[in-house]
DNA sequence: ACCTGAACACCGTTCAAGT
DNA sequence: ACCTGAACACCGTTCAAGT
């Protein structure tokens, strides 16, 4: 269904060894490369966010035609992935052997996720759809694997992983997109004081204008980790 | 930037207490109305998906002209915004009087909330951008006053119901989104055999195979259940 | 008050070529 | 191997009318 996994290279697969990896054009121009095309997609995403990417407006950033796109990536639903999983590379390698502090290991690790979703408001939005990209899986299988070395069991595991990816993921959906339909701060709270006598706890509690996001993300994975059952 | 909450009626707010309110033509044919027309956009959403909802083949449904559509409607984001509201309506009130079993009760609302998610995998996705329709709000109200009455202070509400949110929306898009895309499981098992050597920890726990979604949605939300600071 | 068709601006992608 | 312009099918919405 998705489009094929195989590199995003050339026409139908008509990848046949290539005659020479030429490259560069003599005129020192870049020219057009996979690498190129994802990495000023990631940029327009981040600048105009996900309805923002356009096939014309993409090309237009590189200095080509819009056909000429086609050839490097199938379609547009490929330019996606391929972003998705290119904001989900590892800087530096989370690889600690403390083997004692694996908290400090798990926290560490999805903040630096949320905070990567956070930097780049679309891929939350985009992750669940196509969840299964190299970084990705690279990212779930260190976590794994850090959960196993801190006790978790294998039959635990799924349940451990799923609990921690789902609050993670619906905490920045929300964050973000709160944010953004929050700009205007104004209709905001307007919009509140008309709903104040209709939802009275929800007004009590300040729900909706609490904006403590890291410290409320804390706190409820504070709950989740200290529920891991671990042998 | 969202569309005016002027409940969508007439063009620009023209909307001058109406001469009478007709509301049937003579003929018998039903007429356009907002509630058919939010009826008909949740039959094609759940049908045809997110990417299915076209206004044309609304106004087709209804048997009507394109354009008749935006005499009710101010755009396309309105009949989402209406749509993903409609969906959450209470049927059933869910104020049973037993104050002591507060979790039974929360359990009950989440999945609920859950299986109305379940049942329109459009809604999942579209709920974090659009989260203050007027039934979302009274969940989240009536949520509160559960939690309140279970002894959570008004200080650690917030946390419990963000928590509670965060979980149960991350959850559910997961789950669509992975029931969707592993629609045809003979990619997805080639794709994990081809990934086995790479991320042998998740082959091991054979996290991406586990279906017991509901199983495992419960055990996290015991989890969360279990560590709410109550007084 | 309510509905409509024609037309516009825009977008993803196919095709048949170019070098 | 790599890039391109013209053209097509489609979609949301404006406009100027109709009743």
């Amino acid at each position: 269904m998705a489009a094929k996994g195989n590199g995003g290279q050339g026409k139908r697969s008509q990848r046949i060894e290539s005659a020479a990896q030429a490259g560069k054009k003599p005129g020192g121009e870049p020219s057009l490369s996979l690498e190129r095309i994802v990495a000023t997609a990631v940029e327009l995403l981040d600048a105009e966010g996900i309805d923002g990417l356009k096939m014309r407006r993409l090309a237009d950033r590189l200095g080509a035609g819009v056909m000429s796109l086609y050839w490097h990536v199938a379609n547009k639903e490929e330019v996606f992935d391929l972003a998705l999983d290119a904001v989900f590379a590892y800087r530096a390698p989370p690889q600690r052997i403390e083997p004692e502090d694996w908290r400090r290991d798990v926290v560490h690790m999805l903040e630096d996720w949320r905070a990567i979703m956070l930097r780049h408001p679309w891929s939350a939005s985009l992750l669940p759809r196509r969840a299964l990209g190299a970084n990705v899986l690279g990212r779930l299988e260190t976590m794994s694997e850090v959960l196993s070395r801190a006790g978790v069991a294998d039959a635990d595991m799924n349940v451990a992983i799923w609990s921690l990816w789902n609050y993670v993921l619906g905490a920045t959906v929300t964050r973000a997109s709160f944010a953004l339909s929050h700009a205007d701060q104004a209709a905001g709270q307007k919009r509140l004081s008309a709903l104040s006598e209709r939802y009275p706890t929800i007004e009590r509690t300040r729900l909706l204008l609490d904006s403590d996001w890291d410290g409320t993300f804390r706190k409820g994975l504070d709950v989740l980790l200290d529920g891991l059952p671990r042998g």
